[in-house]
DNA sequence: GAGTGGTCTAGACCACTTC
DNA sequence: AAGTGGTCTAGACCACTCA
């Protein structure tokens, strides 16, 4: 392993073991070259992979603090999609979010997005995007995008307004002919793109958990790609599981 | 936005546009650093946040060559653990993977393992550790690790055996009192540890997926962890939803 | 042996924040 | 104004793989 991943290692374990407790600073980066015998330059790197992993965070002029380790906020997604009575919401905890929209237009689709809605990569799409805030302290806690082709938004033009909202778009598709919608989800791991680590004030690097909702008819046809982002070192999503039949059986 | 992150945007762009078709190899760091107007230093940073992206890979020798994007394997890991008679499994895709045992022994568990089996992070427990192979070709998948407290292996010693296999270890505990159990799942997105990278032969830093399995008695005893890690690049998680009744009415 | 990526050192400047 | 992290340049050497 090349010195600069071994000091990292090495710093790690310290923050684990409490050397350097969460809230404290790491020593300056001159101090630590001294200490590991290394050039400034090395411990520097080390200390981008720390950041990466959301251990630490580099602070101009006071130096580089220990962040809460294991601070993960469980999300409960469920699998079922709620109607209200007159929109959708993919998961109930979306409702303890204040959504507030950013970018309604057209743009390119990300890549994955474009292979869902069955679009090519530079074939213009709907977007609405918007951040998910705390209600308590307004803090960013996710992004969602909603991706629809361009073609459904020609059908339906109410597709177009700027405050159709999330839930919404899926009340429209269904009165348009679109009905019963049925949804699949993907979850994945990445590293977040510049523009997300913006948005959701992340540290560079870090790992997101990413979602994409991808809304079918019972054509076959899919009419909206949503995407949820949200910082891997926040967040978790949990899960209770069952048993099958022949698990109820053996059980006493 | 710094160049070496500016330059890494802009050739990522250049491979979605087939500037740089999959399997091709990008010009060589001088080429590129002339290319860029930069140092040989700054391409090689720039092709660093590549690399984690699993979009290129350095081969010594050779060039950096750019990988098949978007490859995602769907795992539909489904909510139901399984039992076939005498053993369960968590889900039944892992029925699919052929299970090598790797480390069978006594060992600190990481952190959040720690945290859910309610030791502490300094205490010992036991860890059973294997890959999961593609039957096809026995290139490694996922690795699969399975965390015991040590108090419950005193209790029964069979867990201590090191052919006891992943679904086994259930079995056991149900027979000895802990039953019936039950199972929640936590899913996360981080960036692979040093060892996992070895393991399972990714490139340095890339995100993977990680599943928490955790099993608790009815007395509420936390008897088992089982942690599945699973590079980001390669895999995503998939699942089918449901709609909830009302929604199942407003459907025509 | 030669060519490529991977990494380290040394020195420098910038950006930002606090004083 | 000063001190910290963030980044760039220049030059060097190593490790690995192929011819």
């Amino acid at each position: 392993m090349p010195p600069f991943r071994e000091i990292a290692a090495t710093i790690s374990r310290q923050i684990h073991q409490d050397v350097y407790p969460e809230g404290s600073m790491l020593p300056k980066r001159s101090i630590l070259a001294d200490a590991f015998g290394v050039d400034e330059n090395t411990i520097s790197r080390a200390l981008d992979v720390l950041q990466s992993q959301g251990l630490v965070r580099g602070l101009r002029r006071h130096g580089t603090i220990v962040l809460k380790p294991l601070a993960h906020e469980l999300i409960d997604l469920g699998s079922i999609v709620e109607f209200d009575g007159s929109s959708y919401r993919l998961s109930k905890v979306f409702k303890t979010f204040r959504p507030e929209p950013t970018i309604v237009g057209r743009r390119r689709a990300p890549a994955d997005v474009a292979r869902l809605l069955g679009v090519d990569v530079d074939d213009l799409v709907l977007v609405r995007e918007c951040l998910m805030l705390d209600p308590a302290d307004d803090s960013r806690r996710m992004l969602a995008s909603t991706y629809l082709p361009l073609s459904l938004v020609e059908e339906i033009p109410v597709l177009r307004a700027g405050d159709i909202g999330d839930g919404g778009t899926y009340g429209r598709l269904e009165e348009h002919g679109h009905s019963p919608l049925s949804w699949t989800r993907e979850a994945g791991a990445r590293v977040a793109t510049p523009e997300e680590t913006e948005q959701l004030a992340m540290p560079l690097g870090v790992p997101v958990i990413g979602l994409l909702y991808t809304a079918t008819d019972p054509q076959g046809r899919v009419c909206d790609v949503t995407s949820i982002v949200m910082s891997g070192t926040r967040f978790r999503i949990v899960d209770k599981l069952a048993r099958n039949e022949r698990a109820k059986e053996a059980a006493p």
